[in-house]
This record gives C-alpha cells, sequence and structure tokens, in this order.
RNA sequence: GGUCCCAUCGUCUAAUGGUUAGGACAUCACCCUUUCACGGUGGUAAUAUGGGUUCGAAUCCCGUUGGGAUCACCA
C-alpha cells in the first residue's frame, strides 16, 4: 500500500512552528517512502477562521520547498480537500453511524451539558438523550429539533493500540468522554472530521501533536463502528517554548514568517526543526531536505518535549550564510542596502559581511557606520594591545590621509601594502596606523573588516572626507 | 482530581545490560588575526530520586518527585 500522510491545519493565519516541524514529519515519511503528502484545510470552525490563512499556509510550504501531491488548489482523487466543502459528506457518515450504533442524537442544549458535569467531583456529562428510542429521536430530528450528533460508548474494559512513537497506549474505556461528532450547525467536530476524511483520503500515517494521544481510542471506535481499518500512529511531543509551556501564538513565540523576516534562512530553519525531536543517530546535523528525505525514520523519533533554541538555530543559520554562493549571499542582502550611498561599494561589502552574520537582519546592525558616520567618542582610539591612542591617531592619520590622496590602486591588498609601507617608513607598529585609521572610518569599536577593507567599501572619496574629519575632531 | 505521557550536560541529543557516559549549540581559555568575526585547539558541564532484578543498570521493574497532556458544539 502506499504511504499517505496529510498535514491538516486550520487556518488560523499564523504558522507555528510545531506545526510546521509535523508538516515536515509528515511530508518526510511520505517521501521517505516514495509516497504521497496531502494538504487538507481543517476549516469546521468558522469561529476562528482567518482570511488570507490559506495563503500563508501554501507560501510557507512552498517556500520550504514541501510540495504536496493533492490539495486544495490542485486537486486530487480524494476532493474536495478542504473541510467546509465537504460537509455533505459527514453528515451523511454521521447518520450512517447513528444507524450502526456508534452514535446517538442529543437534544440537550450546550448549557445543560455544562450544568450536568462537575469537573471538581470528576462528573462526567451523562448524555440522558441515549435514552431516547431511535424512532423518536428521529421524529424530532424531522420536526426540525435542534439537535448534535454525539458519540455513544457503550464498551467496557481496556482499550488499546499501538503508537509507532509511544508504543502500546492502554485506556479505559470508561475515561472516554461522548463528545459531539457533528455540531448544531450542522458541520463536524475534529473528533468526527478527521476519522472519515483520513478514513476517505486513505490515509496510512496519522502524524499528529501527543495531546492525541488520550483521544485516539475514541477514533478507533468510529473506525471499528463503520467498519474501517484505522492508520498507524505518531504521535509527536511538543515543541516548548520554555519546561513549561509550548510555543505559541498567544505566548507572542516566533512563527515561520516571523523568523524569516528576521533573517533566517528557510532551508536553516527547517534543518533546525528536524532535529528538534528527531536524530540520524550520528553526529551529523547539517542536512537540507532532500537529504533528510533519504535519511528520515519513525523509528529515531523522540518521546520527550523539545525546547526551541533560538540560539542555536542562529548558529545554523550562521553557517547556510557562510555556505551560500558570495553571489547569493549579495542578492539575499541587497535589500539591507537599500538605503546606502551610490558611491559604496556593496559587493566588498558583502564579502566582509558573509562571514560576520548570523542572520540577515545582522547586515542592518553592523553596517550602520557605512550610511552616516557615527558619533563616537575619542576614547576609542585607545588599544593597548595595538598601543595606540588619540594622541597617537593625531600624529599618524595625516599621514594616512596623504598616502590614501595618492592612492591610485584601490583594492585592499595595494591598500594594506601602502598602509604597511607608511608604518614602516614611520617606524610604528602596523596596528598604530590601522587601527586608528579603522576608527576614523567608522566611528565603532568592532566592525566587519579592518581598516582597508572598510576603506574599499567606502571608496576614496568618502574615505578621505572622513580621515579630514576625523584629524579636525582629534586637533 | 481521574486517566495518559515524559525525565541524560544550561539547551538539542547519542549510547536499545558492559563506553574514561559521545557529539552539537552556548560558555570559558588559548591559537590565528588589521578591530570584530570566520577557522583551529583545549576546558567546565548530565544519567531527578529511593528501592529492586543482575556478575554488571543511564538502559529492565516498582515507588517517589518534578513536568506536560487530556477531561469543549477548538483543533
Amino acid at each position: 500500500m502506499k504511504t499517505r500522510t496529510r498535514f491538516a491545519p486550520s487556518p488560523t493565519g499564523y504558522m507555528h512552528i510545531g506545526n510546521l516541524r509535523t508538516a515536515l514529519y509528515e511530508y518526510l515519511i511520505a517521501k521517505a517512502n516514495n509516497g504521497d503528502f496531502i494538504l487538507r484545510i481543517e476549516d469546521t470552525d468558522q469561529k476562528r477562521y482567518v482570511e488570507g490563512a490559506t495563503d500563508i499556509i501554501y507560501n510557507t510550504l512552498k517556500t520550504v520547498g514541501m510540495n504536496w501531491d493533492e490539495g486544495p488548489d490542485i486537486g486530487g482523487n480524494y476532493g474536495p480537500y478542504v473541510q467546509s466543502e465537504r460537509r455533505s459528506i459527514y453528515a451523511e457518515y454521521a447518520h450512517k453511524l447513528v444507524e450502526l450504533g456508534g452514535a446517538h442524537y442529543c437534544f440537550c442544549s450546550k448549557s445543560e451539558a455544562d450544568e450536568e458535569k462537575n469537573d471538581e467531583l470528576n462528573i462526567k456529562f451523562k448524555d440522558p438523550c441515549k435514552l431516547i428510542s431511535l424512532a423518536e429521536a428521529k421524529k424530532r430530528v424531522a420536526a426540525g429539533e435542534p439537535y448534535v450528533i454525539r458519540q455513544t460508548i457503550n464498551k467496557k474494559g481496556k482499550s488499546k493500540y499501538h503508537d509507532e512513537v509511544y508504543g502500546d497506549i492502554e485506556i479505559d474505556y470508561d475515561e472516554l468522554d461522548e463528545g459531539v461528532l457533528l455540531k448544531s450547525d450542522g458541520f463536524p467536530t475534529y473528533n468526527f472530521a478527521n476519522v472519515v476524511d483520513d478514513h476517505l483520503m486513505q490515509i496510512t500515517h496519522v502524524v499528529r501533536g501527543n495531546e492525541y494521544i488520550s483521544s485516539t481510542p475514541k477514533y478507533n471506535l468510529i473506525y471499528e463502528d463503520f467498519g474501517w481499518q484505522h492508520p498507524q500512529y505518531v504521535h509527536v511531543p511538543p515543541v516548548m517554548k520554555d519546561a513549561q509551556h509550548k510555543l505559541s501564538k498567544r505566548n507572542g513565540d516566533a512563527s515561520f514568517q516571523d523568523l524569516v523576516a528576521k533573517g533566517y534562512l528557510p532551508e536553516a530553519i527547517i534543518n533546525y526543526i528536524a532535529l528538534l525531536g528527531w536524530n540520524p543517530g550520528n553526529d551529523e546535523e547539517i542536512f537540507s531536505l532532500d537529504d533528510l528525505k533519504k535519511i528520515f525514520s519513525i523509528e529515531r523519533l523522540n518521546r520527550s518535549p523539545a525546547i526551541f533554541d533560538i540560539t542555536k538555530l542562529t548558529w545554523m543559520n550562521g553557517c547556510y550564510i557562510r555556505a551560500l554562493s558570495p553571489e547569493k549571499f549579495h542578492e539575499l542582502a541587497l535589500p539591507y542596502y537599500k538605503d546606502m550611498p551610490s558611491n559604496v561599494n556593496l559587493t566588498a561589502l558583502s564579502s566582509v559581511l558573509q562571514p560576520r552574520v548570523e542572520t540577515l537582519a545582522d547586515i542592518s546592525s553592523q553596517a550602520d557606520f557605512i550610511q552616516e558616520m557615527p558619533e563616537y567618542n575619542l576614547e576609542l582610539y585607545s588599544n593597548k594591545k595595538m598601543k595606540t591612542d588619540a594622541l597617537i591617531a593625531k600624529a599618524n592619520l595625516p599621514a594616512v590621509r596623504e598616502i590614501l590622496s595618492a592612492q591610485n590602486d584601490w583594492s585592499n591588498e595595494a591598500l594594506f601594502e601602502s598602509m604597511k609601507a607608511l608604518a614602516e617608513k614611520l617606524g610604528v607598529k602596523n596596528g598604530q596606523i590601522l587601527y586608528p585609521t579603522r576608527i576614523a572610518l567608522s566611528g565603532k569599536e568592532t566592525t566587519p573588516g579592518g581598516a582597508t577593507e572598510i576603506a574599499v567599501i567606502l571608496g576614496k572619496e568618502e574615505t578621505l572626507k572622513r580621515l579630514d574629519n576625523a584629524i579636525q575632531k582629534l586637533s
């Protein structure tokens, strides 16, 4: 049987990192087995529907390269792939389930149900409507009385199923709740829709958060009542913000699109989250999506929650940035150069920046001095190791200015040679020339690149101008 | 509270009865160096806890503690 997995997000307008990881695992399970990855939109809760949310889902999956084989936009043999377009299907199966004895009509109002149960005394909702005969219930339905369809659980003893990650799970049938399957608005709940859809769409592996572990027996009961075989279950632990809290929109935690906006590369994000709950069994940790397709296995999935560590993602993102071709990096950096003066050597800037930034957003903070010379204190000229200070700067900078104004070859190598020659001629250390020059050109304690590299980036005109200003400031 | 799940360095994790408990991030030190990075070398740092089982336990079993999930006409 062909492996088929599905990613079934509800369109709430936010691509959660945990969700994306689930999608990744679903995608990888399918692709590692030459199977199909299906996209299904679970929009049965109209209250939570957010306009444009499906586009975020599409765009995210596309930018990371997780292409789906069937979905709302491209169709497939098992559509429609949007649950709100499948209402008649759920209604049909829900009524059928009633006939099969797996569910019953319930006429209680929501408040009646709430009143009945008592969390503190651990009293579960006992539906009085279970006692209504099917004939009577049908009559009331036909008369137009509002109703829901509730699951009927009469089984006793222990339910048992196997989870690919957590092993054998045993839960007493008494613990199971006779939940609503079809709401009074005619929409199904997740509890019902996912079973019907997963069966109809021939999903072989259901991958989802481990919060579903304890409700899975209810779903299995529905499969049983219909005489269907249930899929294999792959419950995965949550991705955490810290030891106590899941990553969530409510906490204001970063979504995929937030991370991209902060200068993280989609490839790095995917690589990092793949390792949050899965490992290849060796010490390697840099993987492309294609690599992952080849080596992913369900057996190496972890059972315990993993904390999302932005520091490690940042490191990994730095690895990906350094691995970029200089051209590609330059292309990605371009948007951050929007406000740069036109005479700046952007190619040179990119080449000094590439090994120094960990996220694209670092570009702005590292290159800010190029746009505009910052205010700085003369103290900056002091450096013990370089044996230099403002006095030495004052003494040497005029000579630097002189030699550079005569400089024709404005390459880094040529500039460096000239500066070295100058130091030798003056009988001072290289650092006593280079350090003050760097400060004069940047006004910053740390810069991407040394004095001559900055000079190349700024260009001759701007370099001389900044030297003049520095000399004036020092006098 | 009932039920279910989880527990190795600060973090992600490896070690599926026998290892000096390994790697990565972070951190610290040193080297490289035209500041800062990059790169290189080395260090600090973990089996929650108490009992078993066994020649031998991070690993198997039981208890304890801690954490999480679930008990919606949300998914």
